[in-house]
DNA sequence: ACATTCGGCTTGTATATACAAGTGGTGCGA
DNA sequence: TCGCACCACTTGTATATACAAGCCGAATGT
């Protein structure tokens, strides 16, 4: 029937990942240069407005970054990506000029119970990804986040570098993310938050849970546990004077 | 000599900023159905693709909406910032069903510090309305509120009648808002506060600190504290990945 | 009456080409 | 030596073309 479905991925695609690739595993160091339209043109067998378009996308994704008549380089792991509401965490941080870092806890496979499966819109009992990372800011937990993730649209998720790219860059490499859905809360942390956080006594903290969606359904559900006394959320929205 | 140079913008960029004013404007509401590539190439006269690279970038910023085989259409941006979305506290707690009452603490005059000067544009010295209430579901106060207020864009606002109109509503009528800067933080409330929203020991706050824009400057400046037993905040998001 | 096919419209991918424009180096001339 | 012109290489914009693939309604056949 489908003769292209041979072909499984665009030609962009591929060069996407392979570019992604090499950043990930450090071929291709921060800041180093990239290869140039022609010269990835070459390479691919391709024309140069196919693999213009990789990198175009890329530098978008905040990957790369771009410059008339100089060339292509890798992003310094934060870049201007910072999307308005969906913070890249990282990003937040390294733009205060403070050091970021991440202590992975635990990276698994799990079971979906009857409530997660339709939060994921996915069946139950079947297997979800989990992570639970903590994320510091100069030595500082600053967000404890415990992840679910729909492993339909993210296969690699159980295998990446989260010390490279934060969960939130990998999930919105692998599907695009159209719409979120948050609840903010002041809540007070059990001892065992409250030891990962090294909360002061009595401190409360600031919980957003963040379910994310891409045009093919739930990626991911999220809770970011911040301590107080280190986060606040802000930002600036234009109005909508909306009347339902 | 370069012909090209009196071109200011580049045409794909013309095309996206009458893209964008058409929906501003709702000349094309939402949902509506844009113009076709090969349908504003010719309009633009220009080829397919440039005018395919504005209604790609569009879509990308979250402007529109494309899909294979049925064409382009304008998304429905109204869920930008429900979180955020100015809600009247009243139509909420109506909405729930429930019973709203409010009781008022406190309306005055006050004289602005540097501080609060800054925060609302205006000269240090000069007056400034404040006002202070408790807002009840079903007779729980579930928000403190404290505003300061821009005198000079309402100027009625401390004759007005609280049991009526919400500030909110008093404010959106004297000076349509157009944008919103909020801090949300979770607190530990202080003795007062616990007070006036009977919170239970040990329980913490969300504060929302919230300053209001009209097209004349800041219209007023809140805090806004929730129980956290009783209140949480949510919405849903579209997410925009543009890059400025 | 119903299902199937088909054609027209749409967006998606890919290519080849041309010129514009920014960067940096090399070499030439004053 | 200094300045300048020039050139090679790079990304940016724009065009023309081709075919693939999804959607939908209209025509067709049973």
């Amino acid at each position: 029937m489908k003769i292209a479905s041979i072909m499984a991925i665009a030609k962009f695609e591929q060069i996407k990942q392979f570019i992604c690739h090499q950043v990930e595993i450090s071929t291709w160091p921060e800041n180093s240069k990239v290869p140039s339209e022609n010269a990835l043109a070459q390479q691919f067998d391709c024309s140069r407005m196919t693999a213009r378009r990789a990198l175009t996308e890329l530098c978008d994704a905040g990957i790369l970054v771009r410059s008339q008549g100089r060339g292509t380089f890798v992003a310094t792991l934060k870049s201007q990506s910072s999307a308005l509401e969906i913070k890249n965490i990282s990003d937040e941080i390294r733009q205060r000029g403070h050091q970021y870092s991440v202590e992975v806890l635990l990276i698994e496979q799990r079971i979906a119970d009857d409530e997660l499966a339709i939060t994921l819109g996915i069946d139950a009992q079947s297997t979800v990804y989990f992570s639970s990372l903590i994320h510091l800011e100069n030595g500082q937990p600053v967000q404890l986040e415990h992840r679910y993730v729909n492993p339909a649209l993210v296969p690699n998720y159980l295998t990446s570098d989260f010390t490279k790219f934060t969960p939130h860059e990998l999930l919105s490499l692998a599907a695009p993310l159209t719409e979120a859905e948050h609840i903010i809360e002041a809540t007070m942390p059990d001892n065992q938050v409250s030891s990962y956080l090294q909360l002061a006594e009595n401190e409360p903290c600031l919980e957003i849970k963040r379910r994310t969606f891409s045009s093919n359904g739930v990626v991911s559900f999220a809770r970011l546990i911040h301590p107080s006394s280190r986060f606040r959320l802000g930002g600036r929205f234009s109005v909508t004077t909306k009347k339902p």
